[in-house]
DNA sequence: TTGTTAATGAAAACTATTTTCATTAACAGA
DNA sequence: TCTGTTAATGAAAATAGTTTTCATTAACAA
C-alpha cells in the first residue's frame, strides 16, 4: 500500500489498483484551476513521468469520470475537458461562462444558491413527471468575454 | 427566385444562396421532433436527393448554426446533434433531459418560466460582474429514464 | 516472495469532421 | 430569357480526437 492520498480509498473501493500513472494524473488535475484536455494532462504528466502514454491518460480519465472523481465537459472546441469534482478538496460546485470567440472559461459561483433552489424544484418535478432518476445537471452561459466583445 | 419558404429571406439576407441541398436539409429538420446527427440528416436527405453529399450537409449545418436557424448540441455520444431553433415555427424554447444509459433525449418545457426568470437574473448579474456579453444558455439534466432506471 | 490478473504503452484502427480541388448551379445584370 | 461571375457542391483525401489490440509489466493478495 504505497500511498495514502485521499483518493486511494475511493479508488480501491471500486476495485481499481493504485498506480503511478493514476496518481500522476490525479495530481495534475488537483494542482490546476484550468479545464484540461486529455492531451494537456498527458503533456503535464509527461514532464515528470515520460513513460506514461496518452492511451493510459484516456483510460484513467474514463475511470475517474465513472467513479465521480472528475467531471467531463464539452465546451465546443472539439476535445473533451476535465476538472476535479468538488466534494473532495476545497473545490466548490460552480457553473461555467464560455467565450464563444476565444474559448475562455470562467467558473462562477454567483447566484449558485438561487440556482440550486430552482434546480431542486425542477429536478423534483421532472423526475416525477417523466419518471426519471436525475443524477446531475449542466448549466452554462455562452457569449463574449470582456476582451472579445 | 425559386422558392419562398420562410427561411429564404434570412438565408439571402445573410448573403447565402438558396440551393436544393439547403432546402432539403432544412425540410428534414423541420419535419422531425428528434435530435438528428449530421449523418442522420444525410441519410434522410439522401432518400429524396441521392446526389447530395455528406460534406454539404456538414457545411450547411455550420451555416444554419451561425445564422441562428438551428441549434447544435453535444449529448455525449460522440457526434453533434441538431434541432431547429424555436423562433420560426411552432417550436417552443425548451431544455433537455438526457438518459445516460440509452441516450434518450426528452424535451421539456415544464418550469421553463421559473427557469427563465432565474436566467434573466443570473445573466444580468454575470454580464455585469464579468463584463460578458451573454448570448445564450444551456441547461440540461442527466440521469436514467423510466426504462433504464 | 510469488502468482494472478489488472494495468500499461506502442501501434494500429476507428470515426466524426474538415479540407482540397475540379465541376456545377444560383442569380444579378443585360 | 440569356449569360457571366462566383459561391456552392461532391468525391476523395486529410485531419484529429479517441478507442482498440496485443504483448509486456507491475500491483497486491496470499
Ligand atoms: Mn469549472
Ligand atoms: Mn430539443
Ligand atoms: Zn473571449
Ligand atoms: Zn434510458
Amino acid at each position: 500500500m504505497r500511498n495514502d492520498n485521499w483518493w486511494c480509498g475511493r479508488f480501491r473501493g471500486c476495485g481499481y489498483k493504485v498506480t503511478v500513472p493514476r496518481e500522476a494524473i490525479l495530481e495534475v488535475l488537483s494542482l490546476t484551476d484550468k479545464h484540461l484536455s486529455a492531451e494537456d494532462i498527458y503533456l503535464a504528466v509527461h514532464k515528470k513521468y515520460p513513460a506514461i502514454g496518452l492511451t493510459t491518460v484516456y483510460r484513467t480519465l474514463d475511470i475517474l469520470v465513472s467513479i465521480g472523481l472528475i467531471y467531463k465537459f464539452d465546451f465546443g472546441d472539439g476535445r473533451a475537458r476535465f476538472e476535479l469534482a468538488e466534494d473532495s478538496k476545497g473545490k466548490k460546485h460552480h457553473h461555467h461562462l464560455i467565450c464563444t470567440k476565444c474559448g475562455r472559461i470562467i467558473d462562477y459561483t454567483d447566484f449558485i444558491d438561487d440556482e440550486f433552489e430552482l434546480l431542486q424544484l425542477v429536478e423534483k418535478g421532472l423526475s416525477k413527471k417523466y419518471n426519471f432518476k436525475i443524477s446531475g445537471h449542466l448549466i452554462q452561459f455562452c457569449g463574449l468575454c470582456d476582451k472579445c466583445r
